[in-house]
DNA sequence: ATTCGCTATTTTATCTATAAAATGGAGTGG
DNA sequence: CCACTCCATTTTATAGATAAAATAGCGAAT
């Protein structure tokens, strides 16, 4: 069990738990073990469950009293839920960031913008556009609505790598574009109307009719 | 130590701590000591440890590896925050409230005004108002968004019960009246910019100009 | 006076063991 | 077949002990 010189045996159980619920391998309402986790570790208990409050917090896990941990569920409400609350986060984050938005910054975003645009699979798609948003958001200082963010955003990769990753494909998105030009104009109100827009469209439903329609806060 | 039969006793201690918190008698920046604490419950520190972990998630506590935890401490900056956040999804979780808020419930919500209206102290005017508030939301049906107003309401509890109990006085809220008004003539629009308003709005400087000016997320 | 090194003490994180609660299965009766 | 009871087993929650890391205090060197 590889950890860092800083990192506790609870934090890198959370770690590895919250990565394989975000990537899927563990399956939504799936029974965590405290017993088996623990033996898999090499551990006790105890960073077990300590990891386990982790999860909770970040909305990966639901547990009860003395009946255990299962996997956060999701559905398509859940979903919408999930998209509403960035929308309207992630527009009042980037309101704030605005002031402090320098060229520089910019440019960095765009240049995350572009690797996104080139990633050939979802996962690494994800994790590029989660970085756009974060080179954006991050200068508004505001370290609980960044730290909110952040759990909205693994529930949205969730979303997506469990419940749609044969819809994905790759493709130029006009959006960031669009959010990164209003930037750059100095339209502020713009910019944001966008990026809310942009968090709670609907992914690509005119070539995957299929995708039930609902507000999958999927593509942005 | 007394609890009810489903309350394990990690979240007795919770329930306590956070209590403590909220009221002041932990004051922010307070060392949480995991061995006093659990010497004070007659606990291990085990079910202590889990219980940090649950503070740490509602926003009351902050912990760094093997130093320790300690209370969260709030700032003008972070009120500001706990504002901003708490307008943004207020008014979102009302636009979702309002197609299945009916008479009955307006008539409760106004019953909750009135008894926060007659509250003589600071303490529970806030239960008061949070009960108003909550009943006004709760029918939005998104729980996610409801556990985290929840939290922010805790933070603004912190804030007033810490910061400004000596600015309070009891007074009559027009502004929930105004609110109901317009759930009433069925503008939802109107509703959501006067709650989204006077969770920001600031307390009551004229009488008190000694209070900073900041943005106080304090009598909403 | 300040800084560094060393050591003792304290505090945090986790272990092993155990108690309490939940679960599952078998048997019985209607 | 279903509901209930009982008991064995499993799982969760926690206690007490211990190891690891941090802190505090003292003395020496500059």
């Amino acid at each position: 069990m590889t950890r860092e010189p800083e990192e506790t045996v609870a934090s890198k159980i959370t770690r590895i738990l919250a990565e394989r619920i975000v990537s899927g391998a563990l399956a939504p309402g799936e029974k965590l073990r405290q017993d088996h986790i623990a033996a898999e570790f090499g551990a006790s208990h105890v960073p077990v469950r300590e990891a386990f409050r982790r999860l909770e917090a970040q909305g990966l896990a639901v547990s009860e009293p003395r009946r255990g941990v299962r996997v956060a569920a999701f559905d398509p409400a859940e979903m919408r839920e999930v998209a509403e609350m960035r929308s309207a986060l992630e527009a009042l984050a980037l309101r704030h960031a605005v002031p402090h938005l320098t060229p520089a910054m910019l440019a960095e975003a765009e240049r995350a913008a572009d690797a996104a645009d080139r990633c050939r699979d979802i996962r690494s798609w994800e994790a590029a556009n989660r970085r756009f948003h974060r080179l954006l958001l991050a200068p508004c200082g505001m370290p609980r609505l960044l730290r909110t963010i952040d759990d909205l955003h693994a529930a949205s990769a969730r979303f997506l790598v469990g419940g749609s990753a044969a819809a994905w494909e790759p493709r130029v998105d006009v959006e960031h574009r669009a959010i990164l030009a209003a930037l750059r104009r100095g339209d502020a109100d713009a910019a944001c109307a966008t990026l809310a827009r942009h968090v709670k469209r609907i992914g690509p439903l005119p070539r995957r009719a299929r995708v039930e329609q609902g507000g999958y806060p999927l593509f942005g």
